[in-house]
DNA sequence: GCGACAG
DNA sequence: ATCTTGTCGC
């Protein structure tokens, strides 16, 4: 793999850019657009592809979608998994025609040993309202949610206690999410937000939405390729 | 030393 | 992330 920064370089940069995260909602009252992104894998080579999907927040109908495919330039490093997932989706950015009111990353935001995940790195690369939902905890310590949906419970720091994200209850009795800040938006915003878009399913619409653009768009790719 | 570890 | 259909439980 053609890596192109070393992991203390990365480690650098997110104490960089930690300091300009801005935790208070400077998303409009009324979102129109709402973003989803998600990065599908081969198998067997280096291949990615990632999706940025754009859906109408109200009704939630896919407004725009824009891929990008190209072969990872950074190994999974639990901590550091933005400089492995950003690259992809920066080219998939540049794509779109519309930009969204905000983006739900698929991954954690505050909610990191450093307090730099995804959802930070993109909302401030970007800087767009972002904020993170993660499938599984990687920093924090937490409380079983209620046993219904909306139900949530503080995700705090084994460090120092703070209160970087929540467990978030999407669907009655099913594993919570784990929302956090990512950029230009508050704890409870994030977290409102995601309930919203969790419609049917555990995980957000605009997740499962570019999960689907981006399986699309990979398998495409590597048919022309192959 | 041992376990934990977003996708 | 990926390997992967049926199957166990409410």
């Amino acid at each position: 793999m053609n890596t192109i920064l070393t992991e203390q370089a990365a480690i650098d940069v997110q104490e960089q850019l930690r300091t300009q995260v801005i935790q208070t909602d400077m998303l409009p009252a009324d979102i129109k657009l709402i973003a989803g992104v998600d990065v599908e894998y081969d198998k067997d080579s280096d291949l990615i592809a990632g999706a940025f999907v754009l859906l109408d927040f109200n009704t939630l109908e896919v407004v725009e979608v824009a891929t990008h495919c190209m072969e990872v330039t950074f190994p999974y490093i639990p901590g550091l998994f933005s400089f492995r997932e950003m690259p992809v989706l920066l080219e998939a950015w540049k794509k779109l025609t519309q930009r969204p009111d905000v983006i739900i990353c698929d991954g954690q935001g505050l909610a990191h040993p450093r307090r730099f995940g995804l959802a930070c790195h993109m909302g401030i690369v970007l800087d767009v309202p972002a904020l993170g939902c993660g499938k599984t905890r990687l920093f924090g310590t937490y409380e079983q949610p209620g046993a219904e949906r909306g139900s949530v419970s503080p995700l705090l720091a084994e460090d120092n206690g703070e209160h970087i994200g929540n467990a978030l209850r999407s669907q009655e009795g099913i594993n919570p999410v784990f929302v956090s800040v990512g950029h230009k938006i508050s704890l409870d915003t994030a977290t409102t937000l995601v309930l919203k878009m969790c419609t049917t399913y555990r995980l957000p619409e605009t997740t499962r939405k570019a999960d689907h653009y981006g399986r699309e768009a990979f398998l495409a790719y590597r048919k022309n390729v192959e």
